[in-house]
DNA sequence: TCATATAGTTTGATAATCAAACTAGTTGGT
DNA sequence: ACCAACTAGTTTGATTATCAAACTATATGA
């Protein structure tokens, strides 16, 4: 007999794949690439960060971050801006653009989770959210 | 203010972000690619798959599945088994060894999942799985 | 002041990925 | 039964993403 966590555990992880295959292919529609999104994400999240943070959020090298940042500005996305006290460092920030394409791509995950949840009551909904935030916390 | 949907939605997308990084941390500490590991998962969450819906499931084309499969392959991974009925489809298949890597990385999860959930008394993750599952079965 | 550390970029090589052409097998309409 | 249209997977040739390591510019601390 299988343990209460693990079933979660299942559940996360099929919950998990199933938002990435979705992820993959919104993008692949859009023709942009993952780690493009991926970023574009993060920094509307987070908001403007260092290079060296934003390569750590998602996932790859200082130098490969150069190069995305670089198609990404090119792409009227995002912009370097200065750091205030640290000449070193600059902060990657959304464009007005880069945030018009966040918040597009949000909307459509609002959508799928609407369709998700087609089938829960308001109290379903909530209740969800609350022990999902409590998992975030917890992270 | 927000509706729940949109506060389900961030949280949904939190949990994503965040699982995203810690599986890209703990791939790259094994020093495998995050899609090689990720098919391994598909392939032990779903089971045995043809190419295409795999490469659907990966989120690439056929044609890099098939080097992907390849690399797998001769890692020793997984197998190319015939399919019964179609003679021009192939099913990817984990090894014993692929079984056994795919057992590993979901102890991982199911540490990282206990970890999470270190607050839930035992109705609270029964409810949130059956929360879950209701949600991946939508998808 | 100067040795050491850090942020970001550049470089050269490797690996991942794609679109399109191709092979082999299936299916449906006549 | 035939054959045109379709589908699954592979191969090919080109492009793109990525990394590690060297490099530049700035910061820090002894």
């Amino acid at each position: 007999m299988k343990s209460e966590s693990e079933n979660l555990n299942h559940a996360f992880i099929e919950f998990y794949e199933k938002l990435s295959s979705w992820e993959l292919k919104i993008v692949k529609d859009k023709g942009v690439s993952l780690t493009l999104i991926h970023a574009v994400e993060i920094l509307g999240a987070f908001g403007s960060m260092p290079m060296k943070e934003l390569a750590n959020k998602v996932g790859v090298t200082t130098g490969t971050l150069t190069v995305l940042v670089d198609n990404l500005t090119k792409a009227k996305l995002v912009e370097r801006v200065p750091h205030g006290t640290d000449r070193r460092s600059i902060l990657v920030k959304l464009t007005d653009q880069g945030t018009k394409l966040f918040q597009e791509h949000d909307a459509l995950h609002l959508n799928l989770t609407k369709q998700l949840t087609a089938g829960f009551n308001e109290e379903e909904i909530q209740l969800l959210n609350k022990l999902m935030s409590r998992v975030n916390n917890a992270f």
